[in-house]
DNA sequence: AATGAATGAGAATTCATTCAT
DNA sequence: TATGAATGAATTCTCATTCAT
């Protein structure tokens, strides 16, 4: 019964201007989404889009993903893999990006066209992917003898490479997810991809 | 004689527009280039630019791509390689894709940023992605038993994933190109990349 | 004795408003200083602002002036000045005005923005500057001989000129205020210039 | 019988824009007048105001000052008064700046609006008119012993001090202009103004 | 055929003001 | 009384497109 003008809660308006942002630019694309007609679409004023994010459209975008990458790249999924056994982590890892990509469709797409108009979100993006795997290259190294070989940068450059390579079979538009009759047999593929990549990548 | 230097005026100027077009993209990004940019850049008239493409930017990378497309996939190279042998098909035709991209990086950057905010560019690229492929699996199945088996569909969906996939690598701006040394490198895994997924696409 | 407390606190807020606003224009200029500035500058709620101030921005200078001037105009100091000796008056009033410049400032500079863009201040403060100056001439003009043969209108109207002279010069913004190496030298040279002023002003 | 709206003279639709604004400005206040007023009061776009002067506002009052100014003090009658005589020197710019006043008091009402919200715009002012009255006090120096006495900086802080003196007396919007019933008295009384002060301000 | 001045809809953003809590 | 979320008109500025010359 609480009056919608005046609703105190701060984070009912912020998950709407996120929903109807991205909803719209799954149907007219990142560009031809202007921050009134978000406000018009949501039914609120301009003024609150504004409030909540000074900057506008670039400002939702970021603050969004600063949000959920945090999210995604802590999970507690992610975190509490084995990191020394590298099939379980690639097959966790691919599965946690798929099970974003069916629930987040629309804001993978909107953030894949706002890191091109935006130089500061894209190379701050950059830094956590590099952060992450970073890490992950250390563990991995400390763990398992055969990654000893192969030096840090490469290992995390081809990490960052397949990363970017399933995001792209993922969300790219011209895919044609039709493809995979049924999700196991995506992350099959994609799982497969991977390792056969790695082998090629880190190979001496 | 003079309709001759006439012409030959008319196109040096359509070749301006495309170059002046593509390097600005490449510099500030589709949706920051604007046609009185490009009037200013090549320094010729927004009306000239109006005279040969009445709709604006849309109608320069429409334009533009409808000639280089039917271009590429009509080329000799492709055109005279054995169809019925699919290892030489793929080899030259992703060996094709890269000789493109060294040259058009810039091009195909606008290609792919454009598409995603004009559904038309889009629909009418996708069609012709779709009759070129499904020319490719007509004569592949005719020549080939092995594909006899696999419904023409699903082959021409997977070319078409596949030659999306190779574009997204090529082109995709987070790519750590820094990881393949050499051209030859890159192709080597593009290949290998193809035979492998489309074994695991095509598999019953 | 709660009413008492209540109008402290009610006092104690205005004074914070008005604090707020003059240093916030003194930083950024009359037009670049908002009532959501000043409320969130103030660390109090847009609401209260316009509690004591229904109308805005324009409501504080108005008010502050309105009390200032008062005060300024009635204070002691020029009040008991013997206004038939007109050396004393003038000076003291010059001494008057330079005190009040030195510790306002930014409230005279605000009211300087103010007053260009608000013409119902700039007509009530014209009329307050009257009213005192008529008052003052008046009482001149009885005690001493030597100003009756001056229109009393022209007396007022050479007062205010020079009352705004004075102004102009401890206000104005392209002044080179650093030629005054001494407070005193500043005074003496208004004093004379008001005096050589008057002279010529007021020769028939 | 030229058309309007395809009008080839630029000029012309320069000189319409600087017209409106400045009258605009008359009436209603700098802050209170926007680029659409203007477009509108003008009865052209707001784009061809913004392809004149792509900054808008400023820009407007930036470009017509910096015409004006170097006109007026690059104007044969300054440049080609005998600068060893101090007294015609100041008699010939006090009626240069006079005449201005006369033809161009909405300009220079703007321009004073202007500068107290663009610090580019004063400090290129300040400069301009720092420079013209070094040139002054370097001629005035060689030419006249009883300057040499006095540090040039002084002497160009004084000249600065005095312009700037004149004109708040010129434009100053609480001035009371109807004390000099003529501008000759006027004139007489400012040149006497600016002898006494420099008496004051030059002396040891 | 070529020019570029002119247009005006529409985008981003600000800010005085209101009013439910 | 005090709060601050919400409003939306008004502002600045951009850009695709037209059309007289």
């Amino acid at each position: 019964m609480s009056s919608k003008k005046f609703s105190r809660n701060k984070q009912e308006k912020i998950d709407l201007i996120y929903n109807t942002f991205f909803n719209l630019i799954l149907k007219r694309g990142y560009h031809n989404v202007s921050t009134n007609h978000i406000a018009k679409s949501a039914k609120i004023s301009i003024g609150t889009i504004y409030k909540y994010f000074p900057k506008g459209k670039e400002d939702i975008i970021r603050k969004y993903f600063e949000d959920s990458m945090e999210t995604m790249l802590n999970s507690e999924e992610l975190i509490s893999i084995n990191s020394n056994n590298i099939r379980d982590f690639l097959n966790q890892f691919i599965l946690e990006l798929f099970k974003n990509h069916e629930e987040k469709k629309g804001y993978n797409l909107a953030f894949r066209s706002a890191i091109q108009s935006d130089k500061a979100l894209y190379e701050s993006h950059k830094e956590k992917i590099f952060n992450f795997f970073k890490d992950r290259a250390q563990k991995l190294r400390k763990a398992n003898k055969n990654f000893n070989e192969i030096p840090e940068e490469r290992l995390i450059e081809a990490f960052i490479f397949l990363y970017n390579l399933i995001n792209a079979i993922l969300y790219h538009h011209l895919s044609v997810m039709e493809l995979f009759d049924a999700d196991d047999k995506l992350v099959e593929y994609l799982t497969n991809l991977v390792v056969f990549s790695l082998k090629f990548l880190l190979k001496p």
